[in-house]
DNA sequence: ATCGATTTATTTGATAATCAAACTAAGTTT
DNA sequence: AAACTTAGTTTGATTATCAAATAAATCGAT
């Protein structure tokens, strides 16, 4: 089925690139910044998370990230808190505004997940679920 | 069924976090940057393509896109054609060097969709291709 | 236990990406 | 044809980013 596979593959690039563009929208349209709003982002979905790891989910190096996260505790997004087991870690965490923050952007997705699917029945979007989930487990 | 949008909600957005990291991580590996391989990648599925549309598509401003194709000129990778009809318009097309490189990237993602998708059988392959062709004409 | 190697985060200096605004040229409207 | 809009470029300033150097904490192997 090599046809299929590139179908397949073609369309969840064009998936990707698409909700890339929105996000980029979205994003410009707030006053905040592309990395600003991924970091509150995936602050918000995984709980607060030492720099590296975070840096590697972004997907920039750390000595980038400090400098982000700097601006984000000015802006009172974030704040650093130590690690309770590694004394060389700290955690970042979201602060109520910044959860706030997460909550707004969230709905924004909320609302385009909602459109995307909605010529979907409840079967068809509990098996799109379904199938996303088993996706993530294996990235 | 407030509960399982926000799942699905989530599910999608950690797809596109984990896809957005691995991108960034693929693309570091090569010599280019992340702007270069999202347009090749945009021109190698979509073909010849406007400068607004492009930025468009990318989530930048014309004026930013302008410096990129510089670059992409000098590297090869890209033409400016004049438009056919409008000749306020130039059409960015890949050349054969960029093609290569398209093709060579969009093989890596064939691997990763392969990988992702290793557990699904047939029917849910067809299934899952439907669901994001189905997404992809609302966006 | 201790010394060397590794890991975590930060800082620094240089480069690259980005934007908004001004500009040129081509199309559109009235 | 004059006024307006649109497409792409240029410019000047800002921001994001990286690689490499640094400092502190942890780990590992003797």
């Amino acid at each position: 089925m090599k046809n299929q596979d590139d179908s397949l593959n073609h369309a969840m690039i064009e998936f990707y690139e698409k909700l890339s563009s929105w996000e980029m929208a979205v994003v410009k349209d707030k006053g905040f910044s592309l990395p600003q709003v991924h970091t509150v982002e995936i602050l918000g979905l995984n709980g607060p998370m030492r720099m590296k790891e975070l840096a590697q989910k972004i997907g920039i190096t750390t000595g980038t990230l400090t400098v982000q996260i700097d601006k984000m505790v000015d802006a009172g997004l974030v704040v650093r808190v130590p690690h309770a087991n590694d004394r060389r870690s700290i955690l970042i965490e979201l602060t109520e505004s910044g959860q706030a923050m997460f909550a707004e952007h969230d709905k924004l997705h909320m609302q385009l997940t909602h459109d995307l699917t909605a010529k979907f029945d409840d079967s068809e979007r509990a098996m799109l679920l379904d199938f996303f989930e088993r996706i993530n487990k294996e990235f």
